[in-house]
DNA sequence: CAAACGATTTTCT
DNA sequence: GAAAATCGTTTGG
């Protein structure tokens, strides 16, 4: 499992990349279930336009964001999908990491359950909404810490060459002004459990 | 206290 | 390509 100091980092940019190949590992309702991390997305704080933080909003819903790096922040959207986060960076800087997709690698026969599909195919984690239902993931573990039991990160020496990391753009924050351009999405090139770009 | 909206996915045309 | 599903958080009166 990944150490504490790992999610202390000041640069969360350096996170996001640096959590590609890592292996996110939820153990719910008795269920052990994992996938390798294969896309994320930054987000930083007080400064970025698109971080529910930004102008220092710290509120009941955004509040895990100013605790210390390593633990989730675990919120819904559009009423109807939960979107896993990982908080980093010490207390009082909200930044936190986006998992948008992952590759499924252990309990794939609960993960499928979960999301009521029959056989393996990359529509059961390649978006962000889907790879927390796969997971079992849900309001609950809100701020639940990624050192503890529930969920963790671990690196299993998955090496990642650079060539095989690309970078761009973030997905659906369009308006976030000239935040919007930041290259602060990173997903492993030619995995076909990355994320789709929306309406394409 | 009421109303609008979003870091998405699925389904239908 | 467009639209619906659906609810906690945020914002405004």
């Amino acid at each position: 499992m990944l150490p504490e100091e790992f999610y202390h980092e000041q640069n969360v940019v350096k996170i996001a990349r640096s959590l590609l190949g890592k292996v996110l590992v939820s153990n719910i309702d008795d269920q052990y279930t994992s996938g390798i991390i294969v896309e994320t997305e930054a987000y930083s704080g007080q400064n970025d336009r698109a971080s529910h933080a930004f102008g220092d909003r710290n509120t009941n819903r955004t509040g895990v964001m100013y605790q210390p790096g390593g633990r989730a922040y675990v919120y819904l959207i559009y009423g109807m999908y939960h979107l896993l986060n990982v908080v980093t960076n010490v207390e009082g800087k909200p930044d936190a990491v986006l998992i948008r997709a992952i590759e499924p690698l252990d309990g794939i026969e609960h993960m499928l359950k979960r999301i009521k599909q029959q056989k393996l195919t990359p529509k059961l984690t390649n978006g962000p909404g889907k790879l927390t239902i796969a997971l079992g993931i849900n309001l609950e573990h809100y701020g639940v810490s990624l050192l503890g039991n529930f969920l963790c990160i671990e690196d299993r020496g998955i090496i990642l060459k650079d060539e095989q990391i690309a970078s761009g753009p973030r997905v659906g924050v369009e308006y976030a002004a000239e935040d919007a351009l930041r290259p602060w999405r990173f997903w492993v090139k030619n995995n076909p459990f990355v994320s789709k770009v929306r309406g394409k």
